[in-house]
RNA sequence: CGGGCUAUAGCGCAGCUUGGUAGCGCGCUUGCAUGGGGUGCAAGAGGUCGUCAGUUCAAAUCUGGCUAGCCCGACCA
């Protein structure tokens, strides 16, 4: 597999991957695809990880309806401007046309807006913060499996606050999570920092993105959080009573992140053999394969169903394949679908009191004891959560990067997949030179940015700040 | 919405130039052997060749229309 340059090669790869581990297939609607077990398991593992981390901060989840009359969606300008090319619209039901049409969720600010109006009065209602877990849809041209579908699942948080610094330490707070999870948990190194106005969500003051760079040298906008200042409290009247008894617009903030993040980690991890999933995220973290003779079959199957109980005791998440296929075929099977660590156990094995393991990033074989065998697994485990997180962070900072100080050397780049840090002073005209001359797009400007650019990439003028360009999905 | 390409068995493809009995690989079924890296042998099932029309004694093959899908751009989590 091609890393960078060959990004055909690289979607190519892609493709078959997702297919052959058996994570998805097309449904009968453009753009619309099918989770299979393999990774709505995925997902339930990052669900239960992100949810810890919200409830742990003052959040709760609740649910709003996916039908959203286009009155409400209207309200807010710049979001309905924002979001009307993509909207899927209900206009008939029990065989009548409705009096208003009703739009499919893109995303839920507005319905939730107005319900927030409804159920805010006084200061003593804030903060209010809740998430909910759902489904949303949005008609874009052209989608990939997990990147980009019509239909995906994810988290919305929406918060109000009785002042700016409130909301805005949420906006930040809840980025950090993110950031905590996608790197210590899926082991891909992130890129938190804040959009530049072109690229920032419809109707939002400031959106903070987490960037990530895939193995292809392309980026992924991995998770936001908006900071939406009072505008969609104007929009919806969410206004209440302060301690003085002065009538005062709340602030409002929104964050969410998607099953995307399933292909992120296919795309951060994967090599030419299939997936790899970090141990961390990984809803099995060890498969156990019988080998050997036949006849030794029921002996060697027993041993591996004990080690299995043994394992799942010490909370290791453990599965044993005594299916009939041959060794070899299991083998490959598993690392097709990314298990970070797999035992072997035979007749010879269980003679020496001993099991064979075999990582699966970098494709080791050692032989433990069997006794106690589970501290040695997790250490190894754990080997392997931060060796996939150092091999990202390699990649991204050596193979994915060049140093260019200017446009006009960017633009003799022209087989670069990967990322620049480059100057920009400001204006909206050297972002959009940028990316028509050269298809980099500015993705943020990074929280903490390896080193400043004094000067604009585009116009050479002196630079308001330093921004992150890549090529994206 | 622009620019390319494809449509033949569950999947991947060949056959089309030069019309003449529907093919291959993988997978699947059955049996036996095998089992420490996609194991071997044998037998078997499975297709009105995307669709509509035209040319012809004869069309998967030639001609025209239609439809669907994919890839590359613009939109985008």
């Amino acid at each position: 597999m091609k890393l960078t340059s060959q990004k055909t090669d690289f979607s190519k790869w892609y493709l078959e991957t997702v297919k052959k581990a058996d994570l998805m297939s097309y449904a009968p609607v453009r753009g619309c695809m099918t989770f299979k077990p393999a990774s709505y398991a995925l997902w339930e593992k990052i669900k239960e990880l992100l949810d810890q981390r919200f409830k742990a901060t003052g959040h709760e989840n609740a649910y709003f309806p996916m039908l959203i009359p286009e009155s409400l969606l209207k309200k807010e300008t710049n979001h309905i401007e924002g979001f009307n090319p993509e909207l899927p619209w209900v206009t008939e039901a029990a065989g009548k046309k409705l009096e208003e049409r009703l739009a499919i969720r893109p995303t839920s600010e507005t319905i939730i807006g107005h319900m927030y109006s409804q159920w805010i009065k006084s200061y003593r209602d804030l903060p209010l913060l809740l998430n909910q877990w759902c489904n949303v849809i949005r008609w874009e041209k052209r989608t990939l499996p997990f990147i980009r579908t019509t239909e995906f699942l994810w988290q919305e948080g929406h918060t109000a606050h009785a002042t700016k610094a409130e909301a805005e330490a949420e906006t930040l707070a809840m980025l950090e999570i993110y950031q905590q999870i996608i790197e210590q948990k899926l082991a891909i190194p992130c890129w938190p920092g804040r959009k530049t106005p072109l690229e920032k969500f419809a109707g939002a003051c400031d959106t903070y993105s987490i960037e990530l760079m895939l193995k292809d040298g392309k980026a992924l906008q991995a998770a936001t959080s908006h900071f939406m200042g009072t505008n969609f409290a104007k929009a919806f009247e969410i206004k209440f009573l302060d301690q003085n008894n002065n009538l005062e617009y709340a602030y409002t903030t929104s964050w969410g992140t998607t099953t995307r993040l399933i292909g992120a980690l296919i795309m951060a991890h994967g090599d030419d053999k299939g997936l790899i999933i970090p141990p961390e995220i990984a809803p099995t973290q060890v498969i156990i394969v019988p080998v050997g003779p036949a006849k030794s079959a029921p002996h060697v199957h027993e041993a591996a169903e004990k080690l299995k109980q043994e394992l799942t005791a010490a909370k290791i998440l453990v599965k044993t394949d005594l299916s009939l296929e041959s060794a070899g075929w299991k083998f490959n099977e598993w690392e097709l679908r990314g298990i970070p660590l797999r035992i072997e156990i035979g007749p010879r094995d269980l003679e020496k009191q001993q099991l064979v393991l075999a990582r699966r990033d970098t494709g080791e074989k050692q032989t433990i004891p069997s006794e106690n065998s589970h501290l040695i697994i997790k250490k190894i485990l754990s080997e392997i959560q931060t060796n996939l997180f150092s091999l990202a962070l390699e990649r991204q900072e050596k193979a994915c990067h060049v140093e260019v100080e200017c446009l006009a050397d960017l633009k003799k780049e022209t087989d670069f997949f990967g990322w620049v840090l480059g100057g920009w002073c400001g204006d909206n005209t050297c972002e959009e030179k940028i990316k028509a001359e050269t298809s980099f797009t500015a993705r943020n400007i990074p929280t903490n940015p390896p080193c400043k650019k004094e000067y604009c990439f585009a116009c050479g003028s002196k630079s308001k700040a330093t921004v992150w360009y890549a090529r994206a999905y």
